[in-house]
DNA sequence: TAGGTGTAGAAACATATGTTTTCGGCTAAT
DNA sequence: ATTAGCCGAAAACATATGTTTCTACACCTA
């Protein structure tokens, strides 16, 4: 087809506005300040990066905090619950279980229906630490949507959540 | 002021929809499902976690990968400026280059002008590595973005870079 | 009911990352 | 010119994560 054919001939400035060749790691146009996934992994680590120094001051490491807000969501939760939801390998989150015990975070007791699993449940001084830590969090978020609309956040939203979606698919080869 | 009185009372499932409730993290609504930045941390590491099964079959690892998707836009580059690229300590990064340069992916010489740097330049090994990976890389990016239009992506991006750019400001307390 | 299979979690082991210290080289001020 | 201070990188050290193995338990089936 014609317009095709134009496309292939003339790959320039146009192009680098309109189709997939910045941001398409397989183009030669590709540049990293342009890709999604650079991206999600740079805004990522710079709001985890502050806030990070933030919870210290409170006793709470990055990792703990997640699990916290993974257990915000459903409580109790099992090891290999909040592992999957925490993007974290199981072992690991059995270890940062161990530590938030030690420091009276959470309680841990066996499921009646099946003696394997171990339900984690955050202790009321866990909620609390959680409650203190809330507005910090707020305020970062606000911070790193500062003049990101509203609808401009829900399209991210669906955007990501179908992104999301796709991947969880199976995978290539 | 009457509006903003009204969405203190009726705070049900209509503002699920179209305020911040649901995705502010310090929302009693939030959900992690809804949160940008969870979501942003769930597709990252589904892109990557699929895609580090392949890259070994060709013996390249996750960090070694990220380095050398850095070097492709800059040749060649210093330990510090790849390891801030890369979002990764320069500690790590120095080990990181040692091992490619074991596998003869990369070389590296003291900068001319100044000795305590060090300049990394990919060989036409590592080059040939990443040409073959390239094609590989772009269908898993194609089957992350499938069903998302252009349009969508163009979006996309605009809103990440506001999101980094905010955060790279100076931080909160 | 016994045995095989699969699963959850913990322990043992290996690896990778981050933190601190050290070393050499650059630079500016006296 | 010398020295103090800074910076990049690497080495030494500490910590955290992932991988593998093991144990106990649950479930299925013969």
């Amino acid at each position: 087809m014609a317009t095709s054919a134009v496309k292939k001939t003339a790959r320039t400035a146009e192009d680098l506005m309109d189709n997939r060749s910045v941001y398409d790691p397989s183009s030669p146009n590709f540049r990293l300040e342009n890709s999604p996934f650079y991206l999600m992994a740079h805004a990522d680590f710079k709001y985890h990066e502050d806030m990070d120094i933030v919870l210290h001051k409170h006793g709470v490491s990055k990792p703990i905090y997640r699990v916290m807000t993974v257990l915000r969501e459903r409580q109790p939760a099992s090891i290999g619950a909040i592992a999957e939801a925490a993007l974290t390998k199981r072992s690991t989150i059995s270890r940062i279980i161990d530590r938030m015990v030690e420091q009276s975070l959470v309680t841990t007791e066996p499921n009646p229906e099946d003696n394997r699993i171990t339900e984690v449940t955050l202790t009321p001084a866990g909620q609390q630490t959680l409650r203190k830590l809330t507005p910090i969090v707020g305020r970062q978020f606000s911070r790193a949507m500062d003049g990101v609309s509203d609808r401009d956040i829900a399209h991210l939203l669906r955007t990501l959540q179908k992104i999301s979606a796709n991947l969880s698919k199976l995978p290539i080869e």
